[in-house]
DNA sequence: AAGACCTTGAAGCGATCGTTTGACAGTCGC
DNA sequence: GCGACTGTCAAACGATCGCTTCAAGGTCTT
């Protein structure tokens, strides 16, 4: 068996999705390990025996979606390069291989959708915790690459302001995932319990026009002839 | 002497401003009262003496810039629509009113720069921890007030629009803020070290076509003839 | 000078933290 | 059947947490 790894037997599934409740609700740092292994219906020292440490099963729960995110970000990074076949990609779609895997993972996970995304916004959010190495790693080859093509998108931009905007956008991005309650105490009843496909399109669009910002369509689009029905 | 509010006497300022220093560095709750009294040079029981308890302190050290960014940023907002009487105010005037209290606040702390934005990042991102609640019922008042002048300035988005954009907002805003040392390490060299000022209107740009996103000028600033002099 | 009040000092309180221990049962290959 | 291994259990360990206690010094008024 793997031990190292995303857990399979059922003991440390259930310590992982236990952990994950308590986390995403409290944050990391606010629940012990008898909170966990209360809530797993598991004795105290199960996270020692299966994790090694409480560390562990934090960069256990951390991997455990991080990975699959970044990793389907960067193929639909590498797909969209590839079918646009070294011209620039359009903005949009930049945009949306950075936010779609957020959509795709948190409907194979076995959380709620408001748990999922406040786990994850509170994953990038609080780097302080025991982030794993290999996670961090995993973000800064993610930005590195989305600079990239966004530098091909914006070629008006120097590569240190589109680092600055994508800063803007992902800060955006943690916190409406991580605070859901407090936009939906403020506005409710207004729009009922938006969708989290239809929030990431909202956030979506706020992004690009962040990103864009004072440059027009056109000049960006200016490559292909077909730019005027871009939208 | 009054105690309860902002500290005025030697000891309660030491303690309010080593607690800064250090919450500053490590987030609000990862922070000891041990630390903070060895770190002011001062002895356990003080903080429990001169605060009543932790959260005393937390609740002192929030209140003394939070407030005063606050209340200028109402204050900003009330003669923006005074001087526009009644006219909606232009989009780049209230994000300035919103975002410019930061800068002004900075100078007049005791803090350095970097510190500063660090604190009062957190401040807005950990709401988790123990905000008092008038500084809470603070945040509501300047997003009700400011939403309600962007409903004039963005009059096609419905209010719902508008928070949701706004949480957008506030949330590149207090990331940047909060977390400095991630983007200085990833564009380190390019752009040196940018003056608060530098960073906070290059927010503010961002910001600015976020909200406005998709909305152009012309149609919102159509109530006023010398529109197109704007910029 | 004396008493009232404010502030600080060292020590310790109970609670909770992550972790470790050692006994005990279950399962496996041999 | 029998060691070897795996997993779970109650109990306790040392460390640290926020907070309290109480004595001692300082400053003030009267």
């Amino acid at each position: 068996m793997d031990r190292t790894s995303v857990p399979e037997s059922g003991a440390k599934l259930r310590l992982v999705v236990a952990a994950e409740e308590l986390f995403a609700e409290r944050g990391f740092e606010a629940v012990s390990v008898r909170d966990i292994t209360k809530h797993a219906g598991m004795n105290i020292a199960s996270i020692n025996y299966h994790f090694g440490s409480r560390d562990g099963l934090v960069a256990g729960v951390m991997t455990r979606y991080i990975t699959p995110i970044n990793d389907e970000r960067l193929a639909r990074i590498e797909a969209l390069e590839r079918r646009w076949s070294g011209k620039s990609v359009p903005l949009e779609e930049i945009l949306d291989a950075f936010v779609r895997p957020l959509a795709t993972q948190v409907r194979k996970s076995e959380l709620s959708e408001r748990l999922f995304l406040k786990l994850v916004g509170r994953m990038f959010g609080e780097q302080s915790s025991a982030m794993p190495p290999v996670v961090e790693e995993q973000f800064k080859q993610v930005l590195t690459r989305f600079v990239k093509s966004l530098s091909k998108a914006l070629p008006e931009l120097a590569v240190d302001e589109i680092l600055w905007r994508m800063h803007f956008v992902i800060g955006a991005m943690v916190h409406f995932m991580a605070q859901d309650e407090v936009l939906q105490r403020i506005s409710q009843g207004a729009s009922g319990n938006p969708t989290v496909e239809t929030t990431l399109s909202r956030f979506s669009r706020f992004a690009i026009a962040g990103l864009r910002n004072g440059i027009s369509e056109e000049v960006i689009a200016k490559p292909s002839p077909q730019a005027t029905f871009n939208f």
